[in-house]
DNA sequence: GTGAAAGCGCTAACAC
DNA sequence: GTGTTAGCGCTTTCAC
């Protein structure tokens, strides 16, 4: 804005802290209406007392406030965006692009991490009072408190996570990408599965596995139960340590992420066994270390995720601004793609 | 706060958007400092009158404005975080780190990604205006723009970036555990190395690379020129693709991080080259991938920085609220420790 | 082209 | 214990 010519200057005057407009407006003696004018449309003022106000702004180091501003535009500039966690490559890629399209919209991100806090409905709320568009993720808070603030606060998109009337909704494909996965494994001759994770604890593990179960029973393969486990490596390892242990050993292991998979890699190690030799395993989002050590997975479009939610509350934000009609709930499923590598068995040469 | 009761519940009224404190105090009969009082310090407001306050936000649905709080507070109860960018694991965890713990001490935070963008400075300085404290890491903005900020706007941590009067420093330690890198290369019997990264390019590339060629030139070798290269897995690869066709081969590749290694690693495997067995090869920072292919490196506490950084702002800005003395500026260099996996060469196991 | 003044929604003296 | 009122720093009619 102003105040980037003498950088390394003054800090006197006016103590440094709190240079308003009017000591501007006094400077350049001016009225406060006029800096406002020359500051943000050069083009309402005269050339000579622009002049005049542009060198008082950079004698005092002046910077307008943006809470004074933002009072009185009766906006944030600026998005939140709300997600059960940090940890692991997948929350970091989605935020990643949303900071990016929002940051190229002209607006600032506020970030929320719920991690499984027992009630972060207050954060939320407070977090709802700082922005002008809020991104909801996955299994962070209650649909009720979604609709609630969609309803009577800033526009909502959310990511991840099964629509709530009133709110635009963007998800990666599970579903049907899950039952290629199955057909895929199916088609190497396997018939006995275990399925690692929890679809009880994310709406994307739910759908993953939906399409896995059918695609196997339409086979004529009884779906294995899920066997519930966190969403990282820890996790895994430890729910394949209870898998290996049972008395028939699945032929297949399908994981609700790419972690949980590595974690059973490790305890396959452990016990000798070798992948895909022993065991086939698969994961999901395709992070970094699958492509290493060559695990079978289904690539999410993860940056397009975000980006994709970010401009779609621009769009609300700007809906709202303009006082245009709200257009009905909007849904976008992207798509996801197989990734097979060498973890789920051998594959001819071709 | 105030309205999580009927969350379901109205939107008539004033049209939803603002109830502001006004229509509060008309619904409850009481003044808008009373109000006001009830919300922040029940105590001080009579049983009976509260009850009437608390019934009218809920039937309102009264959220309190956190700008005009704010503005009337003088502080926005958020903090700021500035980095080059978000891929790889390393930012990240540092930035878990970060809100972890700055939400633990009740405050937002507001990031910003400046991705090699020609001139950040813009962005930074309307960050500064809308956050109490701001951490800025690596290389993101010019000192003299830092200097400025810590010196008339909010108090400011750097991370993982060379101090400047004024501010805090957070940074993990580069050159000793460079230095005991280098060593424990030698040790194995190497004379070739090669560096791949850019030591102007990061300030934490600096200092590893000056205490590995330290370390060389103790022990009589002649420290390699840095292959410059970015920060992730493609650079890398296209590195090691220029360094392999070179006609003297190095023993070791010493990589500025873990991504750069495993594009080497790519690279080798291209090529036909066995890791350690034809090259040796070492990374920095420890990634999740680094522990699945058994790459040697140099763990860093990522998260801690984060949250060391968060702890040291909210001194900070405490410092200043209470105005108490403004302390000299401090640092602080978390230890790293060395991860001895294949990728350097065989050990003997014991 | 410029100034005066009315807010934006809240907090905090200061009275009563 | 509660009400009045003066800001907080800016934007934006409405006059001149």
């Amino acid at each position: 804005m102003g105040w980037y010519g003498p950088l390394v200057a003054m800090k006197a005057l006016t103590s440094t802290r709190g240079v308003t407009i009017y000591a501007v407006a006094e400077r350049a003696g001016v009225s406060i209406a006029t800096v406002s004018r020359a500051l943000r449309d050069p083009g309402l003022v005269a050339e000579a007392t622009r002049a005049r106000v542009e060198a008082a702004v950079a004698e005092l180091n002046f910077m307008p406030s943006r809470l004074g501003r933002s009072l009185a535009e009766g906006r944030h500039a600026a998005n939140g965006i709300v997600f059960p966690d940090l940890i692991g490559p997948y929350y970091a890629e989605v935020l990643l692009g949303y900071e990016e399209a929002a940051a190229d919209l002209g607006r600032s991100v506020l970030i929320l991490g719920t991690r499984g806090r027992a009630d972060p409905t207050a954060q939320v709320l407070d977090l709802a009072g700082r922005v002008d568009g809020l991104v909801v993720m996955g299994q962070t808070v209650a649909d009720d408190v979604v609709a609630a603030i969609a309803a009577s606060g800033p526009p909502v998109v959310l990511l991840a996570r099964p629509p709530v009337a009133g709110a635009d909704t963007v998800t990666a494909e599970n579903e049907a990408a899950g039952a290629e996965l199955a057909r895929h494994l199916l088609g190497h001759g396997y018939r006995r599965f275990a399925f690692l994770g929890d679809p009880a604890g994310s709406p994307d593990v739910a759908g993953r596995y939906a399409g896995i179960a059918g695609a196997l029973a339409d086979a004529g393969v009884r779906p294995p139960a899920p066997l519930r486990c966190a969403f990282d490596v820890t996790a895994g390892h430890e729910a394949a340590v209870t898998l290996l242990k049972r008395r028939t050993r699945p032929q297949a292991v399908i994981c609700a992420n790419d972690e949980v998979a590595l974690g059973v890699q490790e305890a396959c190690a452990d016990y000798g066994l070798d992948i895909p030799t022993d065991l086939a395993l698969t994961g999901w989002d395709d992070v970094m270390t699958a492509r290493f050590v060559g695990l079978t997975t289904v690539r999410q479009p993860m940056r397009d995720l975000g980006a994709t939610a970010a401009r779609w509350l621009h769009d609300r934000i700007k809906e709202r601004t303009e006082s245009a009609e709200t257009g009905p709930a909007r849904t976008k499923v992207l798509p996801t793609q197989l990734v097979v590598r060498r973890s789920c068995g051998p594959h001819d040469p071709d």
